[in-house]
DNA sequence: AAACTCTACAACCGCCATTAT
DNA sequence: TATAATGGCGGTTGTAGAGTT
């Protein structure tokens, strides 16, 4: 009993993804969708085990991922978030475009966290110094307490939207996380890093990635002139996707990425907050203001 | 030039929550 | 209600490349 262990599967590739797997799963997913991750691998032909096709899309194949250097203006961010929400790292990159989890996850690990220890005195616990991440977690008197809901994760929400912003959950969609940019999330300026500033209550809860009707983008480029390399248990293969698509014609691939209204945050509801997390809340909402 | 150390980051692992049956 | 399947998250590891000795 219990659970199937992942990836056990002999002869499935590890390590680094090849450009031929990455241009696969890419391909793949701009067809099907996100999604059905453990029988993906074999319908698209790729010898990989589920859960690392998910990795990778997200964390490195999604077309609406901001590579590059992390700006000051992100960087402050992620720090006052970090400060509040501690290592919630899909809830810190949910406040910033583009960027993903893995990659803030490792930023603070690498820079940020030996940034935070600098400034700040090591705290000593039961008399001896308080070891790796120790400052991290440990709650000063003077930095605000990192707030943690009961619900870990996000579930279900019920949540006026404004103006239109209909909840449209549907049945058999899937559900999106509340803390993750999506696929339709609407690209934004860096001159709103500065996003925090002015929410109110319901605001800083759900601050609303406004999800236009943004289609999604998809590079396609790395598809043209691909011969057939891969078939996959359906049938499916690059190429043929390739030749059949109607908007092959274009340099870009154009797919629908969301219905629009959908609220990113759906997945959240104030219903969870106990009474002392929304006296937490307000705390978080006036920090950030 | 070789050996060693450090850094950055992609990828993996294990656990947990949610969903489906 | 119980159990299995799936998806998602955070912690950790592996490793390539850069820098230093």
């Amino acid at each position: 009993m219990g659970r199937r262990p992942c990836c056990v599967e002999e002869g499935l590739n590890r390590g680094s993804w090849s450009a031929i797997e990455d241009m696969i799963l890419t391909s793949y997913i701009n067809l099907h969708g996100e999604g059905k991750w453990r029988e993906l691998p074999k319908r698209a032909g790729l010898k990989r085990c589920g859960k690392s096709c998910r990795l990778r899309w997200l964390n490195y194949l999604r077309p609406d991922i901001k590579r590059g250097n992390i700006s000051k203006d992100e960087e402050d961010l992620i720090i006052k978030l970090h400060r509040l929400l501690g290592n919630r790292w899909s809830l810190i990159a949910g406040r910033l475009p583009g960027r993903t989890d893995n990659e803030i996850k490792n930023y603070w690990n690498t820079k940020l966290s030996k940034k935070i220890q600098g400034q700040t005195p090591k705290i000593r616990i039961n008399g001896s110094v308080e070891k790796k991440g120790a400052s991290e977690s440990s709650i000063s008197s003077e930095t605000p307490p990192v707030i943690r809901t009961k619900a870990s994760r996000c579930t279900r929400v019920f949540l006026p939207r404004k103006e239109g912003n209909e909840i449209t959950k549907k049945n058999g969609e899937s559900s999106r996380d509340c803390s993750r940019p999506s696929s339709s999330f609407q690209q934004v300026d860096d001159d709103s890093l500065d996003m925090l500033v002015g929410f109110d209550m319901n605001e800083l809860l759900f601050m609303s990635d406004d999800l236009n009707s943004n289609c999604l983008q998809i590079c396609s480029d790395g598809i043209r002139g691909s011969s057939n390399l891969v078939t996959g248990e359906d049938g499916w293969n690059i190429s043929s996707w390739y030749l059949d698509d109607p908007f092959s014609t274009d340099t870009d691939v154009m797919l629908q990425g969301g219905s629009g209204n959908e609220a990113i945050l759906e997945n959240c509801s104030i219903d969870t907050l106990q009474p002392d997390e929304a006296f937490e809340l307000k705390m978080l909402a006036s920090f950030l203001s």
